[in-house]
DNA sequence: GCACTCCTGACCAAGAAGGTCAGGAAAGTC
DNA sequence: GACTTTCCTGACCTTCTTGGTCAGGAGTGC
């Protein structure tokens, strides 16, 4: 359940073009924003362009911007376009999960799983990023203080964080 | 956001356990009751006894069997117990990111998915998939048609699903 | 034609995922 | 005390993913 440094990158790079508006940005440019080595940023960028996310223009006066206005492009967007299903079982859809027995009820854990893992990620556009109003369900889940704890237990936790 | 084969089997060895009650239970019956490679279910169980979820004793009328009872042991102690931190960004807890410029929001959106993702797994219990009987965080989540469905949109989420 | 910037594929090292194999060490049975 | 049973542990293995780097090609604008 972790978030890779290339989605992280994704939607970091994202919110910059966002944030610059209409012209082009160089790709130079959001790699230095957002301190991302320039090579790999390149490929990421990429991919969103692939997933209809950006577009591109190359040469002088070239550059990225976004495909679609800011406050429709929510995170899940970005995260799906170069991670690919949000939140999947061995690789496999949790709606698809057949299990036997005792265990049959895991599957609807799953999905509750990615549907909680939605009501996050696609309610939070770029805009609202570059604005800083959240929406209310990131609001309110961030709202207790043991949100921002990692929790206390094993010597794993301790050690990693949680 | 990804469940490894890993979690997903020891969840369903955990919960093999709750059902069977009292007695030590073999690990080849919880291999053959889940249909999991019992040399590679041994390796986890290893993991989940020396994070404390579950006890075992060697020979004959030995095997393993819960340390707490089912309902005081969530899903997110047993893939805490293999999979270390539930929600990670770059191998960092969300908390401890910092970002620059406009992405600054972008950690209080990291931290509430790991909020969303503690409301699902720290929340149902063992003893709960065992009796089918899932709080009612679960049973709303899931209630919605579009939460068992796979999103459409990109090349990729119709091969492989979301 | 030249500078600029994106585009693309090849490559690479390290680590994780998902196992398998071989043997040792306790616990119970006869 | 020997034997069986079952857990315990480390070593090993193959494949895939992660997080990059490198080299060069291909549009675009002046």
């Amino acid at each position: 359940m972790r978030v890779s440094a290339k989605a992280d990158y994704a939607v970091r790079a994202a919110v910059e073009l966002a944030a610059a508006g209409e012209g082009p940005v160089k790709g130079e440019r959001l790699a230095e924003a957002q301190d991302i080595p320039l090579q790999f940023l390149e490929h990421i960028l990429l991919e969103l362009k692939h997933q209809g996310i950006i577009r591109a223009r190359r040469g002088a006066k070239g550059g990225y911007w976004l495909a679609r206005p800011a406050d429709e492009v929510t995170i899940a967007d970005v995260v799906r376009a170069v991670e690919g299903p949000i939140a999947d079982v061995q690789s496999t859809p949790p709606e698809a999960i057949q299990y036997t027995g005792n265990a049959e009820k895991l599957r609807e854990v799953w999905v509750a799983v990615r549907a909680s893992l939605r009501s996050v990620l696609e309610n939070v556009t770029l805009a609202d990023l570059v604005s800083g109003q959240l929406p209310t369900i990131v609001e309110e889940l961030t709202a207790a203080p043991e949100a921002w704890q990692a929790s206390t237990g094993t010597k794993e936790m301790v050690a990693k964080g949680d």
